[in-house]
DNA sequence: CGGATCGTTGATCAACTTCAACGGTCGTGG
DNA sequence: CCACGACCGTTGAAGTTGATCAACGATCCG
């Protein structure tokens, strides 16, 4: 896939044979809507690479009601890290939210990859440094502003959020109920 | 400092000789209590690394308020990443809490490690990916627990937390009033 | 010993949730 | 291709959680 070449050229160096190898380690897969790649209570096997489309990752809560802690679209990683890394039973489900394709990789072939390509290494570390640094920035949001602060703010900052996401989706993952986000839309309308 | 080898054996293998070299790119440097680091409004230039004692992350809200959003005690790295890969100006603050003990590094002495050893590298990837995962799990606490919650959860969790860091500073790092902080504990207390 | 900082308590207030009900729309099966 | 059911967004009333403000006591440190 040319777009995932076009992604490490920002990070690193990598000629077009080496690229082809490093393709070969991944696997390309093609999901529909709604379906499912990893369910809570399953151990995380996967690191999935999003090539078009859309996933996000959510967990249920107390009431039953599922929460979404993130989105990934084109050109982002998404997985349950922590259960990832230790191969252990994920406490998030991951589900496409639009027919999507991705890439797939286990963490077995990923160790592959990077003893036979350490350039990867350096691609990863920056991947999830960049990663680190999103968290770092939301978190920040999470305590500076007020729900409403936070529906402002990202449908400024991200356009295509509140036009590709259902609306439940949206509240969900700022953290409020669908019924408050309404509240705020007809707020802002008026 | 042995510490740091100690550590540096949980993720990667380096023989002695090449853990000098490595040590050599960091500085060390002793730090007392409430001594800044970083400034928001300043570049981000370093990492800090603790060997022992404990730093915290904060920004000043709207009210004027410190906000903690990170502390780093032994053996954890503390930085803005997001500041420091661009070294451009900080939206946060760094400071020791307590007497510590601390290695430095810049952006361009680490390029320097890690174009001398490029397992660092690695060690890096994986620092962060550590880093990560705590963040994932992190806004997971942020949106599944009340605040509450929050305060018994990482109170039975970390007790080192409790015990060594002030209690207003508590409270700002979970996201409340050192107010209802007291609510809680008399409430806990009967 | 004295001042500043920290933790506590109580009253009032704002932000957001919960619950219930309704209308619109989307997609699926007949 | 239409009709029906399920799902989604909206509205309003009542209820909770946690913030704010002010005042006081304790403790720490110079």
């Amino acid at each position: 896939m040319d777009t995932f070449k076009t992604h490490l050229d920002k990070f690193i160096t990598i000629n077009d044979e080496d690229y082809s190898s490093v393709l070969s380690f991944f696997q390309i897969m093609e999901v529909k809507k709604k379906q499912n790649l990893l369910v809570e209570g399953e151990v995380c096997k996967s690191m999935y690479f999003v090539l078009n489309g859309c996933l996000r990752k959510f967990f249920v809560n107390e009431k039953g009601v599922e929460q979404t802690t993130e989105f990934a679209i084109e050109n982002w990683w998404i997985t349950d890290t922590f259960a990832f890394e230790r191969q252990i039973k994920s406490d998030f489900s991951i589900q496409s939210v639009e027919r999507s394709t991705i890439l797939v990789i286990d963490l077995e072939t990923q160790e592959l990859l990077l003893k036979k390509h350490p350039v990867m290494e350096r691609y990863f570390r920056m991947i999830y440094q960049r990663a680190y640094a999103s968290s770092e920035r939301r978190i920040r949001y999470l305590y500076e502003m007020s729900r409403e602060e936070l529906y402002i703010h990202f449908s400024t900052q991200y356009p295509w959020f509140i036009q590709r996401i259902p609306q439940y989706l949206i509240a969900s993952f700022l953290g409020f109920t669908p019924e408050y986000l309404s509240e705020i839309r007809a707020k802002l309308r008026s």
